[in-house]
DNA sequence: GCGTCTATGGTAACCGGTAGCATAACCGTG
DNA sequence: CACGGTTATGCTACCGGTTACCATAGACGC
């Protein structure tokens, strides 16, 4: 009977269609628990539990046992269980919709190098948040896996709403974004102004005149901040940035492209153009090739990012650099900080980037360079 | 007195360091659980179960009452709850030791397309197979996790001992990786030496008869796929690889500038140079333009990946495209396969690339092509 | 010697789900 | 109309941890 009963069971869900196949798959064989150390140890599992979460009130040498036994069997604890019992998955989001593989990627490292050995792991989410139900999916994916904290990168990262929805699920999150914030609050500053205006007073040193800057879309504030930057930078050499030559762009290498070709055919074209991306600045050499400009003899470009293309297409372009990686280790950290420190909604950290000089700088055709 | 004792509890954990900071921070807000919609809809916790997992054994109007009641508030049910008890994380672990970033990304957007509204999650996991301890640390990332699966890329994939640990751990997994595989296995196959072969055609139809072939490294089971592709591809049109037109690069465009270099110097220097990669081809690109040698009327250069860089240089260069994100997605969907399938240790699937045709191709100088 | 405090460890309940089994209702059939 | 088989549903234990609360053993002060 008892087997026939097992029989029946075995042919379960005649008409299942669609069921989650996690639910079907064998078991694994079962690994060690805190049960199985805590038996081990002689000691019960909450002092087990103690052990792991670094609890105090454990004698100084039934610690040492239990955690050698640990390490002997190479146990370690679910984080499933734990998450369930913390109410907080050992999870960390990054959230992003940045067009630009080389800085996702950093930023995914600078993450994993400070969640490394912790415990923690990292889930992506690319997000578009011009879609419908964009704060929806946001806010879906935030409480469903309760994660422990949520990094955002630009441009997502400046975007408010996000911010509150991720405050009011209380999801603790790091921003990285540049520096023109108008309140305080938790996240990794960037100075991109600072980078924008050294290159400024580079090209301004060279003796260029005629510079034009080519803009990132009015969506990323770094757009903005790199602009204003860049005119300061100009300003400490009493030089304007002239209307017609600020033009509008969309961090795109077609943009550049397209932006650069009206520039250049200009019959006063400019002498150096500072693009408000590497991409942009790409799209600019193509168009000066297509039009004999040689660079930098005839004009010198600077880009921003300092992307592996600065170096790879000909010849190698001088940039501006973020410490794209650190920054998102930074920012990783920036999680982990006590409670107190995160109340604090000041700044986790800043960086400046710094010009990166390389071959596509000279000074203008029949001309002087300022200084050096 | 018992306040007393409340109190005294509250100052827990006087010497605490180290403690997760899971266990300090604030609770949150408590959500709906499978008990709050069980009793809004008058029945149990399993029949909300059976909902949930699509199981059978409800009725239909049941089903539907239940179900509305869901959506009205939204519910979720917990992951790491359903977890706990299936003995299976609903993440999906990327494990990669790719140097192109570009690739990386656009194999996650695939396995995210798949994973997109089935509930799970993708957790990356970057590692160094040649580091110490690599095994270790995989063991101990699938068991912790209780990973639902993982998608390998190149060149881990390739690396058999990380496919056997899986299996003894019991977590499934598919490879993406080139076709030239000795037994069959669960995997997204990519046929690069097809890819190889037509850009050999081309070049052979072009006229070209001194043709170089600048491999990448031997770690990676793609570059010897390419090469014997390329090779099988000249052998249609009577061609012979020169022993000393084969060198050795590293998939890096520093080694392609190098190798380059010294392919170009030489004074019976190729008419055409197919690299094993597109970094590598960037690489040959600046080499040439050191040497003022022009692309394509003095030296014809086709790469592999067709990377963004590809289009982004000038002239914008003939590669070999795989459909990279599409395999991600097909390799993330073998995951969901029914167990028979997978028990089969069929192929997923397979991919043959497409040459793509720029700017970086044309007849070898003073020569004239075979045809058109 | 006794009450109080501190250090330490045990027990039961719980986190939010799923699995096994019992059971009730329904169905057609001999 | 009793009966076996199928469908629908609920009860209870359990997944692997953590927490609340309690019990006990020494140390200490009077």
């Amino acid at each position: 009977m008892k087997t026939s009963s097992r029989r029946a069971r075995a042919r379960r869900y005649p008409d299942d269609r669609g069921a989650p196949p996690a639910a079907k798959r064998g078991r694994p064989r079962s690994r060690l628990t805190i049960t199985d150390i805590a038996r081990l140890a002689g000691v019960s599992k909450k002092t087990v539990s103690r052990v792991i979460n670094r609890a105090p009130y454990v004698q100084a040498d039934t610690r040492a046992r239990i955690e050698a036994i640990i390490a002997e069997h190479g146990y370690q604890p679910d984080p499933q269980a734990r998450g369930l019992a913390f109410r907080r998955s050992f999870l960390v989001g990054l959230i992003h919709d940045n067009p630009n593989p080389q800085y996702v990627e950093n930023i995914q490292l600078g993450i994993l190098d400070s969640l490394a050995g912790r415990g923690y792991e990292l889930v992506i989410r690319p997000c578009d948040r011009r879609g419908p139900g964009f704060l929806e999916d946001m806010r879906g994916f935030v409480e469903r896996l309760r994660l422990f904290g949520v990094v955002l990168i630009p441009s997502v990262s400046e975007d408010d709403r996000l911010a509150k929805l991720l405050e009011s699920a209380d999801c603790p999150y790091v921003r990285i974004a540049c520096a023109s914030v108008d309140k305080p609050q938790r996240m990794v500053l960037t100075h991109d102004a600072r980078g924008a205006a050294a290159a400024a007073r580079r090209l301004a040193e060279l003796g260029h005149r005629r510079i034009a800057y080519l803009s990132g879309p009015p969506l990323f504030r770094s757009a903005h901040e790199r602009g204003a930057g860049f005119i300061a930078g100009l300003a400490e050499y009493g030089l304007e940035l002239a209307p017609d030559l600020a033009v509008l762009g969309a961090y795109t290498y077609e943009s550049g492209l397209a932006r650069g070709r009206e520039l250049l055919a200009r019959p006063d074209r400019p002498t150096a153009i500072f693009a408000g991306n590497d991409e942009m600045a790409t799209g600019v050499y193509s168009a000066a090739h297509e039009l004999g400009i040689r660079i930098p003899q005839d004009l010198s470009v600077i880009g921003f990012d300092d992307a592996p293309i600065a170096t790879r297409i000909w010849p190698a372009m001088t940039s501006v650099r973020l410490p794209v990686r650190e920054m998102g280790r930074t920012a990783a950290e920036g999680l982990f900080a006590t409670p107190k420190a995160a109340a604090a909604k000041a700044p986790v950290a800043e960086f400046t980037p710094s010009l990166i000089e390389r071959e596509s700088t000279a000074p203008p055709p029949r001309a002087r360079p300022t200084r050096s």
